[in-house]
DNA sequence: CATTATGGATGCGGAATGACAGGATTGCTG
DNA sequence: CAGCAATCCTGTCATTCCGCATCCATAATG
């Protein structure tokens, strides 16, 4: 933890860099936090002081249910944001963590709300973004309403690859087990494993230790077509 | 159809109406169309040639799947935004329909963009709506995948007081079907028509002719308590 | 007034799903 | 490399859920 200017910021996507008048990069100091895989960015219940931007790293987003299972609503990663505001609510509804190593800028209410009122542009891009990020929830929530299992995990895998993309060995490139699978797809351990094995037997994905290879990503995407005949992928 | 000036608008909780600067208020002057119940006000797939504000009205937003089965993604009333950006589609991913009579404000890309540019509250304005709308379906969604039929049926009719209100004799105020229930909740209309049938004989719900009258609305708020531990409700 | 259409209620069988349990595999550690 | 723990895989079984078929009530129609 410790504090560092956005001006020599490696993430050039960020809103905060892309957007901000001269006057207000050249000045502005922020609150930059590291975190280790698997910790909480975000606690369910605590207050909202102010807004998270990743700078890098690889995050999930959940509610916490009843007997604590977990609903990840979305992943986040580099020039993303997390803890929107919104409602007045003053405490948050979610919990983030941290899937890889990450590092965080937090920047408080108050700094933040000068910032939407001097930079228009800035305000505009977060306008954007939270209007495509309604949309994809959107379509997730018909997905998840009408898709059978083999469907949404085929489609909780498609989101991986979209969100944190394909590495050299064609795996999709984040650390994470059949339990987030299945807290994302909206099931259970044991259907996934299955659905997972299924498709390693039809050729579609490879199994390679802790990563999950795509063998043939048009038959994946096969799999949901029926469900997407609106959607623009990108 | 025809135009219309947003200065003498009767909405004065409209977006536009609150926020555009002295002059173009006085100079705006827009499309307006009203729809007679049943009508559609966008369709899937069609173009996107701009947004709609709704003036007065109530509108279901829903995804058609497959079999044509649809789901309803949220409602919308008076002040409410239909049609967003994002993307940069160019076409609509999902489907509006009016539930009563309304009156629906169009404005055209072109125009909506150049009110951004200039006015900085109206954006902000947005972007808070946006980030109140995605939090809304990030809850949505994860009852939507965690809860059993029942509690998705009491959920949906709280959705729909939420959005639309009691009237004098404490009946939801819109017009909606089986259908219409099956289709937000993510079930079917028999499994729908059991559920209030039960909620019936609990003495949580009356059914008035076409229009359901709310006798326990804490006892309805109960099924579904244990979900929403961290949720301040309004 | 008879007929037809529309929406709602309910029983039932088959399919999908989830819970449980036991076994296999993997990776870590001393 | 043995031992252990965590994770993953898979078979079985009970439950839930869904959609069909049917019946009923009410409203619209001629």
């Amino acid at each position: 933890m410790g504090t560092v200017d956005c001006k020599s910021c490696i993430n050039i996507h960020c809103f905060i860099h892309k957007n901000l008048s001269p006057e207000w990069i050249k000045s502005y100091v922020k609150f930059q936090i590291s975190f280790k895989q698997g910790q909480h960015i975000i606690v369910e219940g605590s207050p909202v002081l102010g807004i998270y931007f990743i700078q890098s790293g690889k995050v999930k987003v959940f509610f916490t249910g009843i007997n604590g299972k977990h609903q990840i609503v979305r992943f986040a990663n580099d020039g993303h944001i997390l803890g929107h505001r919104g409602f007045g609510n003053d405490i948050y509804p979610i919990s983030a963590v941290a899937m890889e190593d990450s590092t965080i800028c937090f920047i408080d209410n108050e700094t933040l709300n000068e910032m939407f009122l001097s930079n228009p542009k800035f305000t505009f891009d977060m306008m954007m973004f939270y209007s495509r990020e309604l949309r994809k929830m959107e379509n997730r929530m018909k997905n998840i309403a009408q898709m059978n299992v083999r469907e949404k995990v085929a489609d909780t895998l498609l989101l991986l690859i979209e969100n944190f993309g394909i590495n050299a060995d064609n795996e999709i490139d984040v650390l994470f087990n059949r339990e987030d699978i299945a807290n994302t797809a909206g099931t259970n351990v044991e259907q996934v494993t299955r659905q997972l094995s299924d498709f390693t037997s039809e050729g579609l994905i490879i199994k390679q230790g802790k990563k999950i290879a795509i063998a043939n990503l048009e038959g994946l995407k096969k799999i949901i077509s029926q469900h997407n005949q609106h959607v623009i992928t990108k």
